[in-house]
DNA sequence: TTCCAGACTA
DNA sequence: TAGTCTGGAA
């Protein structure tokens, strides 16, 4: 049986206070309550930190400064522009999203939390933030950040890989809520997330509500949120063949599902036999660049490149694909590590 | 080199 | 419940 949890009541009018007077006020997506910008804001900044996002988001509201924009593009001109960002269907689903604010909800956002979570890639966490930014809405955000900061808070010792537990979290996120000043609360819970109560070392000399959280007084904070995690990674290898003939590139195009879907990659091979045989084929005198090592979630992912330079009239026999100019691949999706290999 | 953080979808 | 990408810290 867990312990008894009181939630304190100071704890939302403090943080409050203390984000009108500490917190960040000039992030680009702040000083507006345009859904547009704080949706686009808020699903670039899902598993990705802020310092990243700001050179996409310029990007993004450059080339397509209204919704409608968004939704008249091309998928493939929304991936390139999104391209190093990386869990490419946020780029499918805002592509998608943008569409069904134009043809179901007639060019404006649902100006509900309920309303915005029936929407491709919004889910309850990113919906609330939104409808808390922007419509002022009374309803509880609870993203990683979030969790970290209010298991502290409340020295919740439920395992959040129970979605029992974290049914549990999500209640007290909305016990705690303040009357009014939703906004400041809600952008406080990010900012001290994002800075004092960090991950590794909070700094809980600096915190506004060090009194009232359990966590800290119980002496360790670090212990929560507690989150039981069993991920066994493995390791696969891969060989690319990086081809050119008079400045142009050989790319294909990644299956739809699985890992990089639907971007553009070099061809890829399983072995380096397999890859030798395409490359015999051409003629290509093969060179061998130095191997990327690229992690994802389940894998460690061990890129090995070949590369060489071909003659037009020999590439009929060779692997298929689009032969994409150099100063046109900034138009094409590229994983990240392709993206600093070729470009 | 390895580990970790980070929301949503199918 | 498994799968997804990248950057940064250990």
């Amino acid at each position: 049986m867990s312990k008894t949890i009181v939630v304190p009541l100071q704890f939302a009018p403090t943080l409050v206070a203390w984000q009108r007077r500490h917190g960040r006020h000039e992030l680009p997506w702040q000083n507006t309550r345009d859904p547009y910008r704080v949706w686009l804001s808020e699903i670039m900044l899902q598993q990705t930190q802020v310092t990243t996002v700001l050179g996409y988001y310029q990007r993004f509201l450059e080339r397509f400064p209204a919704v409608s924009d968004l939704a008249a593009a091309s998928l493939d001109e929304v991936l390139a522009l999104w391209a190093g960002l990386g869990y490419y269907s946020r780029a499918r689903n805002l592509h998608a999203c943008a569409q069904a604010v134009m043809t179901l909800h007639g060019g404006e956002f649902p100006r509900s939390a309920a309303g915005l979570q029936t929407l491709p890639g919004i889910g309850r966490s990113t919906a609330a933030a939104v409808a808390a930014f922007c419509f002022g809405e009374r309803v509880a955000i609870l993203d990683g950040n979030v969790k970290r900061v209010l298991g502290r808070l409340l020295a919740f010792d439920g395992d959040l890989a129970s979605s029992a537990e974290e049914k549990r979290l999500w209640a007290f996120a909305t016990e705690l809520l303040p009357a009014e000043a939703i906004e400041s609360y809600t952008q406080g819970l990010m900012d001290l997330g994002a800075s004092i109560c960090s991950s590794r070392s909070p700094q809980c000399l600096l915190c506004p509500v060090a009194d009232l959280c359990a966590g800290r007084i119980e002496g360790e904070p670090t212990r929560y949120p507690v989150k039981t995690r069993k991920l066994k990674r493995g390791r696969r290898e891969n060989w690319w063949l990086w081809l050119e003939r008079e400045g142009q590139v050989l790319l294909q195009q990644r299956p739809a599902t699985g890992v990089w879907a639907g971007l553009w990659s070099l061809p890829l091979y399983d072995d380096e036999a397999a890859l030798q045989l395409d490359a015999d084929k051409l003629g290509a005198k093969l060179e061998v660049m130095p191997r990327i090592a690229h992690a994802l979630t389940h894998f460690d992912w061990i890129l090995h490149t070949r590369r060489a330079d071909v003659l037009i009239g020999s590439v009929e026999s060779g692997p298929g694909g689009v032969w994409v100019a150099r100063e046109r691949l900034a138009d094409y999706a590229l994983p990240a590590p392709l993206k600093k290999l070729i470009v």
